[in-house]
DNA sequence: CTATATATTGCAAATTACTGCAATTTTATG
DNA sequence: CATAAAATTGCAGTAATTTGCAATATATAG
């Protein structure tokens, strides 16, 4: 068999698992595991995969990180716009921390002129570049993971406002078992917030279904209503619309 | 299974849930805890997420490797560098906002454990990467320009501490005049901190001297220790060592 | 403080990588 | 076609990496 030949194949592979390995290749094309390892050491000076320790990945895979989050970033550009026109003019709004929260505080138009309260120290960086924000931050001692403040007295501040709609993150998701959270101060906070907002409304991306984590937050039927990336009749939702709870 | 595709995997999944369990990342992949911690070091190692005792979490917020253009970059440094020696083990500090005041907490080594108050959300955002630093940010209304908290609630909350130090910034600085700002908001907060505080250490460039804005925040001998970037010999500090200031 | 969970370190076994070399095949050229 | 030069391939020995395990230290939660 040609050296070129088996190139081909071997990025055929590649392109196809996103991975191979030496052995397998070699067993597969009938050469030694040195010729495949030889075949993609060339490939990846060529730039063509990456070698490494006993196989190869393909390009894509490696930058997976990121095509991922971009990918992830869609769904969660597509949660953030469904959730956009909630935030009406006037509104007194809580905003959660996390990467779709932020997407949706990022889609906050400049003109919005709303009163807006967070306990994330990175979305409130956020919105204090919105001229028409007027921006409150409930202070308190700031989490190192989760870069929020979780302290008594941010909750104790939280029972003392009403908010019109809150907009709420979560770690972990279940239709029996409910929301759930890995802190239990951030627990705490969530269950505040919920309390004190007219509505809730949680923004969760579908790969979070069906998971949860040791410390329980609230029932799924707490929030009033649920968005997703997903489609209004995609049969995922399916557990969460028997709920009675608005799906969007 | 490829090293680098538990690498990914991992990633994916701190990406997603901002936070990971060794042990459950180990069980979903089905390999030891030491190969997961092995790998979480190695991701660490890369930035590519933050190691945490019995987990892993997400960079997502913390790479705020914002490259903005900070004038006089190398003076702010030098100055930092001055005030470092004066944050000890133990300390209760509160830190300003502004460039200079970045620089220091740039400069806090990780192992620094000392209790830390400030209103700005861009220094708050730099001090919750350091490990040993308990943050409290004392919240509020948010100013749109100083990215501060500027609210009467936080000026009560500031009113019932006792800082060690406070490393102070300021707008303006005139030996005559004193220390004034563009914000009347904003020198209410530093009299407040400057009240409560034993020691108040004055951060300031000296392009700033000798210029004034419409509100006067406090007198100079109101201040125990001027930092600046020059040497301690230089004659344009004159002007405040008669004030019978400490100079450094 | 105590009990439990996690981290660190050293180590051994298994796998994979690298190097030099010889046999074989391909290519270049008259 | 003949033949030397170059490239390819497999092999063997050695080096490096990876992985799990155990013992000990450290950190966390109650």
């Amino acid at each position: 068999m040609l050296k070129e030949e088996r190139h081909q194949k071997i990025l055929n592979e590649v392109s196809l698992r996103n991975r191979i390995l030496l052995t397998d290749m070699a067993e597969q094309l009938n050469v030694s595991v040195d010729t495949i390892r030889r075949d993609v050491t060339e490939l990846d000076k060529k730039l063509m995969l990456k070698k490494v320790h006993g196989g190869a990945i393909s390009l894509g895979f490696i930058t997976n990180n990121e095509t991922i989050d971009v990918f992830d970033l869609d769904e969660k550009k597509l949660i953030a716009s469904k959730a956009l026109p909630m935030i009406s003019d006037g509104a007194v709004i809580f905003i959660d921390g996390g990467t779709t929260c932020m997407e949706l505080v990022k889609l906050i138009p400049a003109n919005r002129k709303i009163t807006c309260f967070t306990v994330s120290l990175p979305i409130a960086l956020e919105l204090v570049k919105k001229q028409n924000v007027n921006l409150i931050f409930i202070g308190g001692k700031i989490s190192q993971e989760s870069h929020m403040s979780i302290s008594i007295g941010a909750i104790n501040e939280i029972s003392q406002i009403r908010f019109d709609y809150s907009f709420i993150s979560t770690g972990y998701i279940d239709p029996k078992h409910g929301l759930s959270e890995f802190d239990w101060e951030v627990v705490q906070i969530k269950r505040a917030i919920i309390k004190a907002s007219k509505k809730s409304i949680l923004l969760c991306i579908s790969k979070k279904f069906n998971s949860q984590q040791k410390y329980k937050c609230i029932d799924v039927i707490d929030i009033d209503t649920l968005i997703t990336e997903l489609e209004i009749e995609d049969p995922r939702l399916d557990p969460f619309k028997n709920l009675n709870i608005k799906v969007l």
